[in-house]
DNA sequence: GTCTATATGTAGATAGAC
DNA sequence: GTCTATCTACATATAGAC
């Protein structure tokens, strides 16, 4: 019996590389369409326009608006978990960890990661979307809190005077100020003129951040 | 000619007692639906059944679905202003006034508001969306804008070494916190148990923000 | 001002040809 | 796997009776 193919009923046989392409085009224009016009202000017409593809090939590789929209939000979910903790461990290599160590390990690999593909700022503003909105408390429960859990515990040990409930709401405030940077650069400058560098903006972020948890 | 009655052709005379309570029922309708929902995910049907008025009604006073929506942001951003500035005279009147002050007096009648009148909870939710989606930027530009503008000007005055930017991005950080604090109590219980009181939250948030400040 | 009935458009989903 | 055509449902909006 080759592997790969198995005989097991509920396994399908490997999808062509064809067909792994048109996935992630759907995938992407999902994303994005979703990103923009939040879940219920999207249409599979607009994904399938922007994907190039016809509707029907969208709720094929889809499986309906809902289905495509978990999909659209689990697909960098797992790559940006893995990006912040390894952050965390490459701080934890350096002697004497500090808060602010621990915070940018956590928020700096979503700026940098958008740096490098644009189509993560898309997915910082669908990840907002999800926050703002309790229907999709689970989704953010599956994907994000796990990893927010690791760092929560490693904060925690940073300030043994400081309470579990303290914390846990330290680092709420920390993810909307950086989901703000990161998705409303608009509102920014419209409020204080130009800005200053990425770079500077996310370090500024970091301290406002670290010198909330220690105040 | 009496007064209130203008020939004015632009004028409308006076609404009856009525008129002004059936429109008041559709705001807090549309106000409690596009809260939970968001705008595309709210329909004009549920807002008639949540005000118990037939759907022409809705119409009739609402103008439109967009308008309707306008209207529901509006009504409250008003007397919102009004209590932030006031809590601002008054901690100008205490001598000293410190940079927790003043985001005091920007972030707590929120909070004080939704105690008196839970209407002011679903409110929040609803700036909540507003603030996530670049669709209805114009309307916090119209809303929010001056009233943030004040509180920045008076946060610089406290801290002369800041650039202007920095204090924009903070307030905007800060801003974020608050929402998050008054929206997603769920979200910050998952995370870290127990809430303590709400009183404490608020002297948290106020804390963090004004620290982060600081530093 | 209030309510009913309806016009018009467009959504999500699917069946079946290729 | 891909694409076309179409079904069904429900959205917003309005015209006009009361």
């Amino acid at each position: 019996m080759k592997p790969d193919q198995a005989t097991d009923a509920k396994r399908k046989r490997a999808p062509s590389k064809r067909s792994l392409a048109t996935r992630a085009r759907v995938l992407d224009a999902a994303e994005q369409v979703f990103a923009h016009r939040g879940f219920d202000g999207a249409t599979i017409r607009d994904i399938a326009a922007e994907a190039g593809e016809p509707i029907g090939t969208i709720h094929h590789h889809g499986g309906g608006k809902e289905a495509l929209f978990h999909q659209a939000v689990a697909r960098r979910a797992e790559a940006l978990a893995r990006t912040r903790l390894e952050a965390l461990e490459q701080a934890r290599g350096g002697q004497a960890m500090t808060l602010h160590d621990i915070l940018d390990a956590f928020m700096r690999p979503f700026f940098t990661l958008s740096a490098e593909d644009p189509r993560w700022r898309d997915y910082a503003r669908l990840v907002a979307f999800v926050s703002v909105d309790d229907r999709w408390r689970d989704l953010s429960a599956q994907y994000f809190d796990p990893t927010a859990a690791v760092f929560i515990a490693e904060i925690l040990l940073q300030l043994p005077d400081v309470s579990r409930q303290q914390v846990a709401a330290g680092f709420v405030f920390s993810v909307s100020a950086m989901l703000a940077l990161l998705t409303s650069k608009n509102r920014i400058g419209d409020l204080g003129a130009g800005d200053g560098s990425e770079e500077e903006q996310i370090a500024h972020l970091v301290r406002f951040c670290a010198a909330g948890f220690a105040g």
